[in-house]
DNA sequence: ACCTGAACACCGTTCAAGT
DNA sequence: ACCTGAACACCGTTCAAGT
């Protein structure tokens, strides 16, 4: 059976659409460290200077795969309160980067700019306004909850906690729990505190300690 | 005249302390980025497997160069109020940490467990326990001002603000801008108040917000 | 026993030269 | 005009083989 050119295209089009729908797979599957521009091209079948006609550089591309994954975000229930709806928000935005610590450290210095994550940023808008958090408030609020929930990805998310990583908790552990009473006393007093807690409740103590301070802000 | 071997070393001897000097001296005149392990090695004429005799990884390395940074730090005066006195400490590190925020970025995925870090936590510990703060509150939240301080110079650190990193800026801004106010109704509420203030007073509301909630939380 | 040359396995980005 | 091969200028880390 003669197969003509048309039923078997040899490699699918170029596009600023298949570029990032590979990353997305590569950075599922793998992590995105894998995300490579030299990875991204051998998968596309051509070599890495053709993605810089659809991607400005690595720092907008993941600025794209977070907006990628922003458009997963579901909107807190309509007659929700507007604490619980900020918290609901959140969760979902900080258990989606804690899958990608590593989108998390680039997001960290990236200025997103995206329609989803716009939209993000605006319900979390209308929810503080919703609270009744002043107008200003809630504008440098949003941009500090939303860099504690991508910090807190950065530093603790699970996917590629490498063995150094974990190497370096161990050491700050033991520098903590042996540090002599006599030079640190402030943290003998508290020692035990320190490493009390699961994450989740360390969690919920940030952002209620943050979400207050905000609310409380004249 | 002759010069015997004792006169004229050929070079210094390796050690770790030799190791952070030259990494210590690259950073502060041409930023991290530049503190390489190949760089490093050149510069004490080596290559640079030898290095790993004294560091463990570049993560350990980022580790030693905060703790050198640290000990710069001036305590605060002894009969300071607690408030005053935190906010004296965090400035001063985020200072620092703002001229160099690759090491931010760095430290922000690092479990620092140096001596001088130590003793950083220490003094805060003492101050947020003098101002009455509860034992577990004090304790995660020094954690949490650390992590405000650090992803905020990581953010906005300026030493190497990229052509990249401008362009990222006025992107988002222009998303905020024109954002449709339809699509968008409470960023259009808001939307002059999301680029009021300066970088100095968005950091002095974000400490006092965090201290308030942490100083409140029961 | 201690140290290291050389190799392994990669990077992002640019630009001259093709089609 | 649009696209890309090849090059530029690098990386961190390991380990076999030297002294």
């Amino acid at each position: 059976m003669p197969v003509s050119r048309r039923e078997r295209p040899a490699k699918a089009a170029l596009s600023r659409e298949a570029v990032i729908a590979v990353a997305l797979r590569i950075m599922r599957d793998e992590g995105l460290e894998k995300v490579t521009m030299r990875r991204l091209a051998s998968e596309l079948d051509t070599g890495p200077a053709s993605l810089y006609v659809y991607v400005t550089n690595t720092a907008e591309l993941h600025g794209a795969l977070l907006d990628e994954l922003l458009s997963g975000l579901e909107a807190p229930a309509a007659g929700i309160a507007w604490r619980g709806g900020v918290v609901a928000l959140l969760s979902q935005y900080t258990r989606m980067l804690f899958a990608h610590p590593s989108l998390a450290r680039s997001v960290l210095t990236l200025r997103p700019s995206g329609p989803n994550y716009l939209r993000f940023v605006d319900s979390l808008l209308g929810l503080l306004l919703a609270g009744g958090v002043a107008a200003r408030s809630a504008a440098w609020g949003v941009d500090l909850l939303l860099q504690l929930a991508t910090a807190t990805a950065a530093e603790q998310g699970t996917r590629d906690r490498s063995a150094d990583a974990e190497g370096e908790v161990y050491l700050q552990a033991m520098a903590v729990r042996e540090a002599a009473a006599a030079e640190y006393p402030s943290i003998d007093r508290v020692r035990d505190e320190l490493f009390s807690g699961t994450g989740e409740e360390r969690y919920r103590f940030a952002f209620d300690a943050l979400l207050d301070g905000i609310a409380a802000a004249r």
